[in-house]
DNA sequence: GAGTGGTCTAGACCACTTC
DNA sequence: AAGTGGTCTAGACCACTCC
């Protein structure tokens, strides 16, 4: 693992910026007298330590920070992002009424064929995208939603449009490789280590409103919980 | 990917019991008539998406489901996991007194040079060993503390020998590659995937008096955090 | 001691990006 | 059109597990 010290101190260091592309994998083969296969080897090994990260067929680059992110908070993302001084951007890759399935009906609470409006959105850091995310929410509880500009904070626009006040939020998080289309929109090969994150928002009524299930690329996060301890005790 | 989809479907359908130890690569490789360093890519593939795990040298199987875990409850971790019907183990792998580091220090809150309790565990959830955690505790507030059996709740340890009571924990986490240390404690290749956490835990008067740091296999926690919103809406 | 996983070499072809 | 990453074959040796 010589080939990987190498790097790993140079990126520590910081001699490597963040973004700097890595040489083609086969001039690395030569440079350190290494097959190709075993270069690949080592490549994947640091992007699974989060040190460098690849866009598929474009190459390796140095991995920037680290976002902390908070998904109990109510700081929108990109108050979030931006009071850390990085520039986020959010892009709508498709919007769309659908009926509910069997699967959503259960989670959110409704009808079988129930009018669900899903929209899918890609979001940004710095440039590089990092989660896509797909919003579940029941349409009859905002009519015409879809027609409002998505690309900005949707406890926002919910809470100003549809006097719908997020009150609790149930967050499910796991480890996994990237599926294909999350992978495919990120730009990233298939089976790549990332993060799944569900997240279901109930309102005042202790309804379930909205159903998020975000892929992020898992070297971009940081995730901060802060938890009081509850009055009960064990 | 007809490997990977292959036993996927048969993972999926429960026709491969959890546990289940797969066919040697080399037969895997003949069966499928695929080469074996694309066999071996195909189970790295399958163990990113928690389909499979490895233990170093032993071989590949079949992953049990993930256990539920929420870092911000005030359950401890036997209790919460054994309310899902599975069952624990705790191992004390060392336990010291070392003077603060710099570091150590700097996040504990005290000064260089200050005695801190260290002790590392391994937790197994069905005699599978799912993390290893270090924690860090100031000596000055539980004196003895390594005296006591420390293979239950630190928590309750605290609470009841030394009255000190758990008011905030500040929470990270993070997908990263295991480190050596950790991964050898799992019995698990250097370089897999895996969860990074840490916590920590302020008393009652705000003082940190401890640290944890965690290193989970990735495959054996899905996080719940449930969040109630915040008076201070934005 | 046999068998297994971990690591490595030396090629090859294709799909895609880049120019 | 050239170069690059993604995928694959066909071997090899070592360290360790298992019997």
């Amino acid at each position: 693992m010589r080939f990987r010290d190498h790097f790993a101190s140079l990126i520590e260091s910081g001699s490597l910026a963040p973004g700097t592309k890595l040489p083609p994998e086969r001039a690395l083969s030569n440079e350190f007298s290494i097959n190709r296969v075993t270069v690949r080897q080592a490549l994947s090994r640091m992007e699974a330590e989060g040190l460098i990260f690849r866009e598929e067929r474009r190459g390796w680059f140095v991995s920037p920070p680290r976002v902390y992110y908070d998904p109990t908070a109510n700081t929108s993302f990109t108050e979030s992002i931006s009071s850390q001084g990085r520039v986020t951007g959010t892009t709508i890759l498709s919007k769309q009424e659908v009926a509910a399935s069997k699967w959503l009906s259960t989670l959110l609470g409704c009808a079988v064929g129930d009018p669900i409006y899903i929209i899918n959105r890609l979001r940004t850091v710095d440039g590089r995208a990092v989660l896509v995310e797909q919003i579940h929410v029941k349409a009859k509880r905002c009519p015409g939603l879809l027609d409002y500009p998505l690309d900005q904070s949707m406890t926002d626009l919910m809470a100003e449009k549809f006097g719908i006040i997020e009150h609790r939020t149930q967050i499910n998080m796991r480890p996994t490789a990237l599926p294909e289309i999350p992978a495919k929109t990120l730009g990233v090969v298939v089976g790549t280590p990332g993060l799944y994150l569900s997240r279901a928002i109930l309102d005042q009524f202790n309804e379930v409103i909205e159903l998020d299930q975000e892929f992020w690329r898992h070297d971009a996060i940081d995730i901060c919980v802060s938890a009081a301890a509850s009055p009960a005790q064990s």
